[in-house]
DNA sequence: GCAATAATTATTTTCGAAAATCTTTGGAAT
DNA sequence: ATTCCAAAGATTTTCGAAAATAATTATTGC
């Protein structure tokens, strides 16, 4: 692995887990200190996030940690809905026994990990776990331009879920298991129509858990969220 | 502006009109000579069109110009008629007349082009006046997201495109002017039901020839295209 | 004191060479 | 003839310094 796919996979991270906060600047200079090479690999993981807009870049003047805002997630989210329902449906019709296994066994691992408390917690797993479990619903789908935006998206909405998921705030009155079960069943038996609504109604209740949150905590946005 | 968004620029230019055939290796020496720059500006503006997918890279083998497939145009299709026609729906919804306006507007621009032939005849003109019509339609989504990929799904399409209009070789029996005008009634009429069957059947009139075009041509795929 | 300007510093951007890696070529052994 | 290995060449990747630009501080003139 070259250093500048190290760089890239790094600050990837660190963007998307808030160790980076939005907005703030991202200079060569700390960078190469931080993560101990040279300008050119930083410069060309930078350039990559960039085309993702995980960070934003303005000419001569460097580059930035992409801000986050209200407006930005919800329309994430509603992308998100129309994006990942058109694929789970694809999915529905087109999956065999083995895209079907693929959602028994990580919501297996997924409920595994979430059952995990005290010192096995392990919020990092955890978030491995859902994503491997929303993948794999969509798996089937057979566009690999659909599972490109699905990435996008879940990586631009992950941003705004890591500070609460740290801060242990949970939703009072919902349970994300059953919600998580309901929507394996509905797939598994084929329901296109009750996974996409199931799908939908997931997705808009993290959007209004996190609104609330992000609403009260910063009443000027999110700009120092992270 | 730098010369790595110069490199940016001009790499994606040579690659949407092919004059970087698919699949051709991107060199650094050739590519420092073709431009007139060092490796670092190219390597910045390779490494934003790889995360868009125009180009490939392999760790330590370098870049090349993204192959073409027919499962691929088909996919970039289908993902595009289902993007844009949310996109439509949603700017039908919110539009006011500034957005009207711009339709008009670029579809006379378009039309004004459309008409153009003998030595006025610009195909670049034409193609950009083409894009700008379907991105004015799309103006009031008011999602940044949805604009986002529909840009990127248009890009990849429009390497399709560009071969056989280079060739003048037209679909029979069509006339793509009265579809746009079509759209454009349907739109401006604020009928999104019909507006977004016309949109629909806009592109897959476009698949099927260039599907039919590409299948006769080149037996075995779109390796040397361009 | 304050605005405008020059000098300094900080930062980004680019280059050219060095290092690392891959590919090809040529030769030796089987 | 074929396979294996080493040497040579080509190419990518990375670094460190130079150039270009932006931001900051100091200075001048009023």
């Amino acid at each position: 692995m070259t250093l500048a796919e190290k760089a890239y996979d790094a600050l990837r991270h660190d963007i998307i887990r808030g160790e980076l906060a939005p907005g703030r600047p991202l200079r060569l200079s700390d960078l190469s200190e931080r993560y101990d090479m040279g300008f050119s690999p930083l410069r060309e993981a930078l350039n990559r996030l960039q085309a993702e807009r995980l960070v934003t870049a303005e000419s001569l003047r460097g580059f930035r940690v992409a801000p986050l805002s209200l407006d930005e997630l919800h329309d994430a989210v509603n992308v998100r809905i129309k994006v990942e329902c058109d694929a789970l449906r694809a999915s529905i019709e087109l999956g065999d026994d083995n895209w079907a296994a693929g959602i028994v066994s990580a919501l297996y691992a997924l409920n595994l990990q979430v059952g995990r408390t005290g010192p096995d917690a392990d919020i990092w797993a955890l978030e491995a776990r859902h994503y491997a479990f929303h993948r794999a619903l969509l798996a089937a789908c057979n566009s690999p331009w659909t599972l490109e935006f699905f990435e996008r998206l879940y990586a631009a909405t992950e941003r705004y879920r890591i500070p609460t998921l740290l801060a242990a705030t949970h939703p009072a009155g919902r349970d994300v298991q059953a919600e998580h079960s309901a929507l394996a069943e509905a797939t598994l038996a084929r329901d296109a129509d009750k996974a996409m609504a199931l799908l939908e109604g997931h997705y808009r209740k993290t959007e209004n858990y996190l609104t609330s949150v992000f609403g009260m905590d910063k009443p000027n946005g999110l700009a120092a969220a992270g």
